[in-house]
DNA sequence: ACCTGAACACCGTTCAAGT
DNA sequence: ACCTGAACACCGTTCAAGT
């Protein structure tokens, strides 16, 4: 029932009716896939500083007046990478609730895919950050804002379902005071703060001597050792659930990078 | 001896010399510090988007030359406003050591100053988010990422000394293959990410919704529970804790706010 | 109705001239 | 040695003219 609606509202965004939109509209939207592909080349070859209107414009067919008939700002344009990044992690996550094992190695099998997402596009990646950021929402269009909302809605109501899971099978149970919600947000943050402190490992020697193993998924059990999701990480081999998921979920993924699962 | 060095490593960067420093070069530090000040106000009353050079040299009794002579690109302001804040964090957790509790209660007492500082100075607290991202990076100068780098180090350095208080004490026994710096990096991403969520939770339906209570801690506690931290958080009141801490280690900065702790 | 690109305005950055 | 602000270059954004 909860899974309906997952995919009732999935299928809202994802399978637009093209019968219902002119070809116009459909020759729009495949420009504006085309310019979101273009600005991201851009940064990926020459940095986000780089980034211009006139570049994208120049590296594209269209003129300038084109590229704001798509986004009315350079920060709308971030957001647009943002929703890009959302509604590719979103199939991502929903796949790993069909993971085969426990309710707990689901839910770390969808951390799996958000961190093979998170490098296999790391520029679409920071564009998710950084369109929470001050310098976008107070520049990019309100609409495009509400979108990367209702995505972000989305990926809540899947996130409550690995929640769901857990309870249901009796392997999570939530303390009195303490809602699926909260838990949702919880691993929310966790993979938020961890991929964006790893993403910047670089410039940061105290994160960067650790990379050497999965912290990712280090991070993830400490949690859910904390909420008690059973079998706890003193019990169960997840680094072998984290292995299997990135060959059984994302193997398609991992080809693109280069790498093997 | 750990202290020490914390102890040392600050002393290098807040007590300065002075005697060491010529007039001039004191008055350039005092006329940055100036600046800072201009800049966040101007982003306060207007916007990060609103933030010009031109605007804080208006703002100022000098030309945009001599800003040009403190920070080398808009950027790099934005780094010297994430070193501002991290200097101001630093104490407030080093405070937080000498918090009359539980290693535990100390460790939650340092996370109720990050959470305070977020409040009473959210501009910079944005700040020293905005500065791990490329957009900054790459255009800040490298002397100046290197000090930010130097407090992160420090930052850490304080963290390691909650955990090894927590050692010690026999309250926290890690698991093995899990690092005190491990650990120190949990804290630090789930700290990092709440506070980043809930920075946005006005552009955000499924965020705003749970700010009625207190997410910060909860997610803290998920995370302590998960390192099995003793008390746990089904054994002891830890809202009492981040109360206590408000009120005997931070009323002078609540007080600033007008919040009663 | 939509596309174009010249034109405009703004702002980051520099630097010759001044003290 | 440092400060100044005019000058410059670049880039985001607009819009009159074209199709």
């Amino acid at each position: 029932m909860l899974e309906q609606t997952i995919e009732n509202r999935m299928s809202a965004i994802y399978n637009v009716d093209t019968s219902s939109l002119s070809r116009k509209q459909l020759a729009m939207r495949d420009r504006e896939k085309e310019l979101l592909e273009i600005a991201r080349d851009v940064v990926m070859r020459e940095g986000f500083a780089q980034l211009t209107m006139d570049k994208v414009a120049a590296a594209s067919s269209y003129s300038k007046g084109t590229i704001y008939n798509h986004f009315n700002s350079k920060e709308d344009l971030i957001a647009a990478l943002a929703i890009e990044a959302l509604s590719r992690e979103l199939p991502m996550f929903k796949r790993s609730l069909a993971f085969d094992g426990s309710s707990r190695e689901k839910c770390i099998a969808m951390h799996a895919g958000y961190f093979v997402f998170s490098q296999l596009e790391p520029i679409l990646s920071m564009c998710a950050m950084v369109s929470r950021t001050p310098a976008v929402t107070e520049k990019s269009a309100p609409e495009r804002l509400q979108k990367l909302n209702e995505l972000e809605e989305i990926a809540v109501s899947i996130g409550d379902a690995f929640i769901q899971n857990g309870i249901n099978s009796g392997e999570l149970v939530l303390n009195p005071g303490v809602t699926s919600d909260n838990v949702v947000f919880a691993n929310w943050a966790m993979g938020f703060g961890t991929n964006a402190l790893v993403h910047n490992a670089e410039h940061s020697t105290c994160v960067s001597r650790q990379l050497n193993h999965n912290i990712v998924l280090q991070n993830i059990n400490f949690l859910l050792d904390g909420l008690g999701w059973k079998p706890l990480s003193t019990e169960f081999d997840y680094e072998q659930t984290w292995a299997r998921a990135r060959k059984e979920l994302f193997s398609e993924e991992l080809a693109l990078l280069g790498q093997e699962a």
